[in-house]
DNA sequence: AGTAACTCGTACACCGGTGTTCGACAAGTT
DNA sequence: AACTTGTCGAACACCGGTGTACGAGTTACT
């Protein structure tokens, strides 16, 4: 027993090189979604088979690269400021939000094909949880409709976002623009019937 | 000269077979976009080779497949009445089309890895210009928003549509639900800032 | 009935990706 | 300096899918 020593920590020379795994993983995927374990240890700079020493499969590396993008997505999300108006904030949280859902889009896409649907629900509980929270809040003050599910007001948002983000891909409009299209259309989705949506 | 006999008019059999590859092929990409050809010539009753004879490629098979599916839609959604209230209007068209996307969903994501974007455009054309006159005769009577590019108002019903197909196949919501979900969302998506958003 | 068109199964060559093994070598840890 | 831990490249077996070739057998047209 003694010190529990289950970790031999690993050679400082290994974590840079995963790191750079990981970087170019999120790289690559975010280009193309099949990109070959190959070409992602290529782009690292790392032999194909010292990847294989670290992830065991793509899979497990697809995994990693997903939890990574998220996670960091997530922190840069906790530094919206979601009091005041749920408008208000829903717009600063589109904002901040849609651009990481771009970078991401074609990641997830990757994703889809090799992680088990279960584990990305679970990666995406943390993001998802803030959206859900603050139009429950809007809902409970009256300026969200509330005759449609939470969770389906939710999913919409995510739709138009990643919507979005295939029409800038396919440069049908201006990234400029899609931060300002997506929350004029969820806002005037959210809005309850019988009441006026709100101008711009 | 004389009587064109360009076509050697494909004798009955094959024929039937054709139709038989295209039924399968619909049936199996609905189902998996990555269904292999042998997959869909067995769904077929049919010889691998036999397929092969008809389509000279995996590509060709989907594009065709592809093809008559849009077809068939868009034979349908000709039968749907556009005239009267835009918004009662488009619940029609809503009513009509989100089954349709519904289940051509997959085998659209078939065809995106195989097709090339522009010919998928194309053939996206006859259903993507009957939505986008509707909105903007909406537009042009005031009951659609104007602040934001038709264009763009199409597309989000698409997200929309495909989004719930998502959330149906996932076992998130109700198919019966989903027509009202939709039409309730992209009506207030559509409502021009500062008028009241349409009650149910 | 005769003929051309079509079908079928098996078998094959080919391709690209995955995951593993090996032995030589470099880099880091103590 | 000794030793463990990683790294590298090439080579390999394996898998599944695509597209082709052949030859024998059926089915539809006239």
């Amino acid at each position: 027993m003694a010190t529990t020593q289950t970790k031999p920590a690993k050679r400082a020379d290994a974590q840079r090189n995963i790191a750079a795994i990981l970087d170019a993983g999120v790289h690559c995927l975010s280009q193309n979604p099949d990109a070959s374990v190959g070409e992602i240890a290529q782009a690292a700079g790392v032999g194909r088979v010292t990847l294989y020493g670290h992830f065991p499969s793509r899979a497990a590396l697809v995994d990693a690269v997903l939890a990574r993008a998220i996670e960091e997505g997530n922190a840069v999300l906790e530094a919206v400021d979601l009091s005041g108006d749920p408008r208000k904030a829903l717009t600063r949280l589109i904002e901040s939000s849609w651009q990481l859902v771009n970078r991401s889009r074609s990641l997830l896409a990757a994703a889809q094909s090799t992680v088990p649907p279960a584990r990305i629900r679970s990666l995406h509980a943390g993001p998802m949880e803030r959206v859900e929270h603050l139009i429950e809040r809007g809902q409970a003050e009256g300026v969200f409709r509330t005759d449609l599910p939470t969770t389906w007001l939710v999913s919409t948002l995510q739709f138009v976002m990643h919507g979005a983000a295939e029409e800038i891909n396919a440069g049908r409009i201006d990234p400029d623009d899609a931060g300002g299209f997506i929350s004029g259309t969820a806002l005037a989705a959210f809005t309850p019937p019988g009441r006026r949506v709100p101008k711009t």
